[in-house]
DNA sequence: TGAATCAAGTTTGTCGATATTTTTGACGAT
DNA sequence: ATCGTCAAAAATATCGACAAACTTGATTCA
């Protein structure tokens, strides 16, 4: 009888709403880095049992999003300076890569996708309210999913779940500096101009574009990591 | 008292235990892919409470070993050569950008690790016996850590991790295949020759013969993979 | 014969209780 | 005061039991 709310609600198991719920939480800042994930509370906090809480622990530590030592629980995995250049290394490498292949292996129903995606992202506004500095969540959303298109055919799967997973946890760093940083980023057509040079089969521009706009992301989020990758350009 | 061994085993927890074999008997395909992997049958085989057993398994599961539905239990992933071929792009790309990044950012500790690494490999004999095909697994491990000493300097850890795990899947592949294949690899001081390049800084050679050692060992397993990812090489 | 239905059996997902380990905090010795 | 020791408290890891879901196989109807 803890499913009491009247709304048709079949979302699924226990752990599959612990892990949703703990994972929205790390990413979106509401769980700080370092903060102590002690089950009795987290059973109190999301009314759940302890076995579908430590199965979503479980899961979230193999993903780099807790960290678990034993004996001793679970903790929010930590953010700094030296784990976000890392991150970007990886991310400006890994998208490049997925980008080009996706472009050589361009399709038209990927182009027709990554059309609706631009459109979409561009119709919605950024920020919940004109002057807040709160991101709306669709926008992100949307966001995601127009990243993701952009390598979509990206031929190897083991790759553009690896930026999956990049692309969430700078997700992570970007709802961590918005809590300090307040800066409201204005990315002029980026996304167009990316959107447009891929579609129109010119890799090493849409490349330079989108490290471009990683790099841009970063220098806002306030972290110098502008070295790079040795190779990660053609 | 279900640790009556008299030996002295203080290994850790039961879930580093379930973990640790579930995984090992996945990898050396002990376990077949498909295979369903029911709680209870677990339970007696490993003579593990359940707890420890689906914490395990949904570690395994974020890491890509076993595929979890709900309500409809775990089993071992599948492994297809189209799954192999995704494998192989993913890791000609990330070992090429890791190797490059690693060379270029060497130190005698890094060479110092690599040569002894190379040197033990080295000894070692890879298969149990003359005429055996089952390969040595004490050679197995150092294999690996000759290649994660390759990659060991590359800047960014989510690329080595990335590595990491793309050599694990990689080996159980290795291992499926030695079960039917019975061809027994002669790799005639590949491995040397990369070691070298990559200690005398020569790096296009050294990713050369790194993604040449892979193609090969594609080939043997049997999968025709060659068509490569774009940009994989500088 | 073949498809659909339904009940029995099996398995998953979940909880509460418990043993073991770690942490806390008081106490006394240097 | 500082350090070490030890007992009390808290937290983790684990188990066994149970409810809900899925699977199986027998039975019925066309």
């Amino acid at each position: 009888m803890n499913k009491a709310s009247d709304t048709a609600e079949r979302v699924g198991t226990n752990i599959g709403e612990a892990y949703e719920r703990l994972r929205a939480d790390i990413v979106s800042a509401r769980l700080a880095p370092g903060t102590k994930l002690a089950i009795e509370a987290l059973k109190r906090q999301y009314e759940l049992g302890p076995s579908p809480l430590r199965e979503a622990l479980n899961r979230l530590a193999a993903e780099g999003w807790v960290e678990h030592k034993e004996q001793r629980g679970f903790h929010v995995v930590e953010a700094d300076e030296a784990r976000y250049a890392e991150l970007l290394k990886a991310r400006l490498w890994a998208d490049s890569a997925a980008l080009r292949d996706s472009i050589a292996h361009r399709d038209h129903q990927w182009e027709d996708r990554l059309v609706l995606a631009l459109h979409h992202l561009l119709k919605e506004p950024r920020f919940q309210t004109p002057d807040s500095f709160a991101e709306n969540p669709r926008w992100e959303q949307l966001h995601r999913a127009f990243h993701m298109a952009l390598i979509a055919r990206c031929s190897s799967s083991f790759i553009t779940e690896f930026c999956s997973h990049l692309y969430d946890h700078a997700h992570r760093y970007r709802q961590l500096a918005l809590a300090v940083n307040r800066g409201r980023r204005q990315e002029g057509g980026e996304h167009q101009a990316i959107a447009n040079a891929a579609i129109a089969g010119r890799t090493d521009e849409a490349v330079e574009l989108l490290t471009a706009h990683y790099r841009r992301t970063a220098q806002i989020i306030g972290v110098v990591a502008d070295e790079g990758l040795e190779g990660s350009k053609a």
